[in-house]
RNA sequence: GGAGGAAUGGCAGAGUGGUCGAAUGCGGCAGUCUUGAAAACUGUUGAGGGUCACACCUCCGGGGGUUCGAAUCCCUCUUCCUCCGCCA
């Protein structure tokens, strides 16, 4: 959500950054202006009538200590309408607040000036490129193909006990995600960031303090009896620790990592790309998350780019760095840097990690503050990337490390494996 | 699930109807002292709205009510603690 106070003194600028998102930001930044002006005035009638009345209060009280009741009495007569006055204005402030808040929820970030222009993921651009992409044999095959054939993970098994888009592992296949989970933990604690195991199902509140509401709604799954939501992402649990925070100054950075599953509705997705472990309702996931010095956040945000670089080039996979365009971009994201390894034997580049800066989005949603150089209280930067998504990078490492004779398993999970091939 | 108790500023903790936005301690900040640091001492220090700046307004878990006036009384919700029951 962006400050009041920024639209107040950035309207065109912010119009012209939301353009990038191929958004037309001024009816709504108009209406959020009037709604505040509005705002304002009744505040400020309503002010007024409680000076009053808080003036005679204290004029009865003053009167009754001295002994004057019959003075009192009359002044009391006074405050009737005073009362009526402020209970209209009150509830006229009330819902004039409440619209306002309502409008403010539907406008996204500011993309970062380094956003490029463009309306689809096929506008993002393309910053980085490393590692080689192996010539398969011709009788390569797609990771649902490899599955079956080593059994290691069963897709129908999952739609038996609950649907499609819930894999089963099995065997290797499990040992191999369990493998992943503990390579990444490691090697983000290693890098400085504390383990946590949050909630895996959240509040309303949390919901709306990274983003997921009210916008995506119909993306996360709803338990209804106890009015809680299955996280999308360990991103909401883990931002949401600090929500409503004063973190002293000494304490910045924040850095979390935390596995987790993650569960998506995924409503709308369809075909051929939903296929294997493309696209799932439940997916596992290694999370990293960090609450920063607005001056710090856009260097933490690389730092975070280069960690994943040296995960991925540990597992020798080929992958490539893309700048999201405007278009591309996350409601709530500044600026993101999307990973994607190349699926061999799909011919495609899978999306297995993405690195946001937030940062003060998130953080005016969570009254997330922190005591500056000044003493003065100022909005948080929140960062977030996965460090990494499983199925994606297990979908890689089987089709770009497969051969005639089984899966070979990166060098550096082989310790965690126990196994070097899947045959 | 049953019976009680509690929720106050960054933290701890007073305050039970009228200068209480709130004592005190810790922490933070500034200063004195010191070669420097610590200790000690002195001062200062909640958040939000509003204003050019004041004034002024709101906030003592959330919501509602009583009253001229509520941190303080009533209702309700949430959370936490203690005891009992049940259970991984």
């Amino acid at each position: 959500m962006l400050q009041l106070q920024t639209i107040r003194e950035n309207k065109e600028r912010i119009i012209t950054a939301l353009k990038k998102r191929n958004i037309d930001a001024e009816p709504i930044l108009s209406a959020i202006l009037d709604l505040d002006e509005k705002r304002r005035s009744i505040q400020t009638e309503l002010d007024g009538t409680l000076a009053e009345s808080n003036k005679l209060s204290k004029e009865i009280g003053m009167l009754f200590k001295s002994g004057k009741a019959k003075e009192a009495n009359t002044l009391k007569a006074q405050t009737a309408g005073l009362k009526d006055a402020s209970k209209q204005l009150g509830e006229e402030l009330n819902a004039t607040a409440e619209a306002l808040q309502e409008q403010l929820y539907q406008v996204p970030n500011i993309p970062h000036e380094s956003v490029p222009t463009g309306s689809t993921d096929e506008d993002n651009e393309e910053i980085f490129r490393e590692g080689e992409i192996p010539s398969l044999s011709d009788g390569a095959l797609p990771h649902w193909e490899l599955a079956k054939k080593y059994d290691i993970i069963d897709f129908e098994l999952g739609v038996k006990v609950t649907g499609a888009g819930f894999p089963v592992y099995k065997g290797k296949g499990a040992r191999l995600q369990r493998a992943l989970i503990s390579y990444f933990l490691d090697k983000n604690t290693e890098a400085g960031y504390t383990e946590v195991q949050p909630p895996l199902m959240v509040n309303e509140a949390s919901g709306y303090g990274t983003g997921q509401l009210p916008d995506k709604e119909g993306q996360m799954y709803h338990v209804q009896a106890d009015d809680l939501y299955l996280i999308p992402t360990a991103e909401v649990p883990i931002t949401n620790l600090h929500r409503g925070d004063m973190v002293s100054l000494k304490d910045l950075p924040i850095k979390y990592t935390g596995y987790t599953p993650c569960f998506r509705r995924e409503a709308g997705s369809y075909g051929a790309h939903v296929r294997g472990l493309n696209r799932l309702h439940q997916f596992d996931k290694v999370e990293v998350v960090r609450i920063e010095h607005p001056d710090n956040s856009y260097q933490a945000l690389d730092t975070m780019v280069e960690h994943v670089k040296n995960i991925l080039r540990e597992l020798k996979l080929p992958y490539r760095v893309l700048r999201l365009c405007g278009g591309d971009l996350g409601f709530t994201a500044a600026l993101t840097f999307d990973f994607e390894v190349f699926s061999t034997a799909q011919d495609r580049w899978l999306e297995i990690s993405s690195v946001s800066n937030f940062e003060t989005f998130q953080a005016n949603r969570l009254k997330l503050r922190f005591k500056d150089e000044n003493g003065k209280s100022q909005l948080a930067h929140t960062l977030n990337g996965s460090a990494l998504a499983l199925p994606r990078v297990l979908a890689g490492i089987m089709e770009n490390y497969q051969t005639p004779n089984g899966i070979r398993i990166p060098e550096v999970l082989v310790p965690y494996c126990g196994f070097k091939v899947i045959e």
